[in-house]
DNA sequence: AGGCAGGTGGCCA
DNA sequence: TGGCCACCTGCC
């Protein structure tokens, strides 16, 4: 179930507050990583699955079952992009003269974007079309479930698309999908039909690859730059959804400024790696709301005195 | 108890 | 191009 019997635990070349390993790994970049009560986190993606430990003063180690120990070591290192140039790249976004820029790189320290796999991170994000990312994880779960390939006792990786074909859209809805099903089924049929699309598609340079992605049914900009940037390692992608959106204008002013508007003013501001100033504008927004929220939510059971007089 | 949620596609001026 | 609305349904 919820145990990984496996390895011994491995340092991990990297040290986070506590704060930041959860935005990175279940701040809405990835949808399959879960907080246990033991402190530990425990994650799939792709064929792989790992526990990650912190230690008191930060630093991280992994384990995964023995069977898959050393796929998932060699694979960690790209997901959690281990290798250096990560200060630096940071360093290349103008926080020298944004002071909201610099002022959520510094409460961030280390967040990152991960590389996820390219058909995955599609399927996890044409399932989160207006939902928020607790229902994204049930939806997951359950497609990983029900018509995954497990990967070790008790863990399945999410369907290929090429498995999700021959699932028929009635079954998918069974999945908590909703409306999202119907996308989903078309997407699976289109790339059953087309044979390395998506691997073509991947390959391609940015605005091609966005172009391509969103002529898949249920896919539009938001998506299809989401899938690029968490996917496919393309950091110039800027995904604007409802929260950018928002922080756009009470950051930047951008007062009823379009989606689409809103995207070319992030690729000019934050310039090729505005998709990683995202994340880190992202992830302050969510802290500022459930912080402080814009509109707290008003406790009804305190206008009365415990005794409730119907009628 | 209902409204709402990290969008997209289609239809109308 | 721009604005509105239906689409599913489980949480808070």
């Amino acid at each position: 179930m919820s145990t990984v019997n496996g390895s011994t635990w491995k340092p991990l070349a990297l040290t986070l507050t506590p704060e930041v390993l959860a935005e990175t790994l279940d701040g809405g970049q990835s949808f399959r990583w879960n907080l246990h009560t033991d402190g530990e986190w425990i994650g799939v993606w792709g064929e792989c699955v790992a526990k990650i430990a912190q230690a008191d003063d930060g630093s991280l180690s992994w384990s995964a079952p023995d069977a898959i120990a050393d796929h998932v070591g060699h694979e960690l290192i790209n997901y959690l992009r281990l290798g250096p140039g990560l200060a630096e790249q940071i360093d290349t976004l103008p926080w020298r003269s944004d002071a909201h820029l610099a002022k959520c790189l510094e409460t961030f320290p280390g967040l990152r974007i991960l590389r996820q796999p390219f058909g995955d991170t599609l399927l996890c994000f044409m399932c989160s079309a207006t939902k928020q990312i607790v229902q994204i994880k049930q939806m997951v779960a359950l497609l990983a479930k029900r018509h995954g390939r497990e990967i070790a006792p008790g863990f399945n990786r999410l369907p290929t698309w090429a498995e999700l074909a021959n699932v028929s859209e009635l079954t998918l809805r069974g999945c908590l999908l909703g409306f999202r099903a119907r996308y989903i089924h078309q997407t699976a049929s289109f790339l059953a039909e087309n044979p390395g699309w998506l691997e073509a598609t991947e390959a391609l340079p940015y605005p091609e690859a966005k172009e391509r992605l969103c002529l898949l049914p249920g896919v539009g900009e938001k998506v299809a730059d989401c899938v690029l940037l968490f996917g496919a390692g393309r950091l110039e992608a800027f995904p604007v959804d409802v929260w950018i959106l928002k922080t756009m204008e009470r950051r930047y002013g951008l007062t009823n400024w379009k989606p689409a508007q809103v995207a070319q003013f992030g690729r000019a501001h934050f310039g090729t790696l505005a998709g990683l100033a995202q994340q880190y504008l992202f992830a302050y927004e969510r802290r500022a709301t459930k912080t402080s929220p814009i509109q707290p939510r008003p406790n009804l059971s305190d206008s009365t005195s415990g005794l409730s007089s119907d009628k």
